[in-house]
RNA sequence: GCGUCGGUGGCGGAGCGGUCAAUCGCAUCUGGCUGUAAACCAGACGGCCCAUGGCCUACGGGGGUUCGAAUCCCUCCCGACGCA
């Protein structure tokens, strides 16, 4: 089980800086988690995710490893860590977020969004279309779990509470999630109310399913996180931050896709309600700006798919040109670094004219550096703002990130 | 020199009398990606305009047939192959 200890606070009594202690190495918060789905973090090696890119930890997936290669080759090989490779603490998701984005969540709340800016400020437009039911995909959520068809073959599998735990289990990582259902953001009030409630039944399972493995296994290696949602509904945030709040977890999740303007005070609500001494894992999120805003509001580590994928499409954060594609046409000649005020190997050692050449001739390269750039980046990112708190000065820190990434 | 096949937008390559400014792929340009069905997806891609429409210029060059030609005919130029 891990050991949690707060370091420092901010004045507004919930963002805070602290140590997760785990039985494979600590995690100095805030922190940035770089996310390897299966078992690797897409283009970059697990020795350059921790040497260059200065990661404390990785966050791999519950359904993705489940089907491929399954969980016993996960057990046999010793656990995620051992597998991978990877010497320092691991995370795993539970599988709900893919209950929702499997169903076409994502897709739904895409074209809600559009369909929302057509509406324009007619409310009652809006509300009609966050009230269309979401065309079933690969996956359907009852009140006793998810069932899930393989992205692999098209299979039919079963996720139940009691099954992502056992799954997790095999899998081995030092934390580990309960099971939950996420709703889209759009979601009214009636569905996210039963969203929670689902969620928190499950968590209940998952917490007692957890205990008696941890029972049979004789370990106390996995730390259990249950996860919070409620969608952008202040009422419902609270209500599961509390019910969550009070179950015997070691650490809390805070789940739910946001809409951008959500996300920080969905983040505050939860972590007003949340017991204080334990950490809390932003799921998901973010982007620079929203890492600033998830810390300030009490949020401990992070992880989000954004910095790889971004990367892998030619994308790149930079610390004052805002986000950039390597891809458009004046970076063919630029033969300065990506981004001047980054310490990283790719900023140290290439141009931007040849990460530019590297993505149009399609070698895979250039993947790599860009993502080792982007965690980098986020990561030197949360270490920044942890060193912000300790030292009292979050606030001039803040105001000074978030006007840099504007320009 | 004779014969055959061919020359289409940056490239490859459809179309073979009207619905063609011309399918498609690549390239190019620009967007978008937040607990990874994503090394992906979307849009633009001859020029101009009083722009859910209109006008010009275009399918090797020139000429013709036709109400109408990238599509048919003649001729020239160029290419590949075959025979001399």
């Amino acid at each position: 089980m891990l050991k949690f200890t707060i370091e420092g606070r901010l004045a507004n009594g919930r963002g805070r800086a602290g140590r997760i202690e785990t039985a494979h190495g600590v995690i100095e918060t805030p922190a940035f988690i770089p996310v390897g789905t299966k078992a690797t973090v897409k283009a970059v090696m697990p020795e350059s995710v921790r040497d260059d890119v200065g990661a404390q930890a990785v966050l791999a997936n519950t359904y993705h490893l489940y089907l491929q290669p399954g969980p016993e080759i996960l057990r046999k090989a010793g656990g995620l860590g051992r597998f991978m490779n990877w010497k320092g603490p691991t995370f795993t998701d539970s599988g709900g977020f893919q209950a929702f984005s499997l169903q076409g969540g994502m897709q739904a709340m895409r074209a809600s969004k559009f369909a929302k800016e057509a509406a324009g400020t007619d409310k009652e437009a809006a509300e009609d279309i966050s009230d269309q039911p979401i065309a079933a995909g690969l996956a359907a959520v009852d009140d006793d779990g998810v069932t899930f068809k393989s992205i692999l073959d098209g299979s039919t599998h079963r996720f139940t509470p009691e099954a992502s735990i056992d799954i997790q289990h095999a899998i081995g990582a030092d934390i580990i999630f309960t099971l939950d259902e996420c709703a889209p953001p759009s979601a009214i009030h009636e569905a996210q109310k039963k969203a929670i409630d689902r969620t928190h039944v499950w968590a209940e399972r998952c917490v007692t399913h957890h205990k008696k493995l941890s029972n049979e296994e004789r370990s106390t290696d996995q730390s259990l996180f249950g996860i919070v949602q409620g969608g952008r509904h202040e009422d419902l945030r609270r209500e599961s931050a509390r019910a969550i709040g009070a179950m015997d977890f070691d650490g809390f999740g805070i789940g739910g896709t946001f809409e951008k303007e959500d996300m920080a005070s969905a983040v505050g609500w939860v972590c007003d309600e949340l017991p204080e001494g334990k950490p809390r894992h932003l799921l998901g999120i973010g982007e620079p700006a929203d890492l600033i805003l998830g810390i300030e509001n009490g949020a401990d580590t992070f992880d989000c798919v954004a910095p790889t994928r971004l990367a892998r499409n030619a994308a790149a954060y930079t610390s004052a040109e805002g986000r950039l594609n390597i891809l458009n046409a004046r970076f063919v000649t630029d033969f300065g670094p990506l981004d001047p005020h980054c310490s990283c190997s790719t900023c140290k050692n290439y141009t931007r004219a040849y990460l530019a050449h590297l993505f149009r001739a399609k070698e895979m390269l250039g993947a790599t550096l860009l993502s080792i750039h982007n965690l980098h980046f986020l990561v030197e990112l949360t270490k920044e703002a942890r060193k912000a708190i300790l030292e009292g000065s979050f606030d001039i820190f803040k105001k000074k990130v978030l006007s840099d990434l504007k320009s």
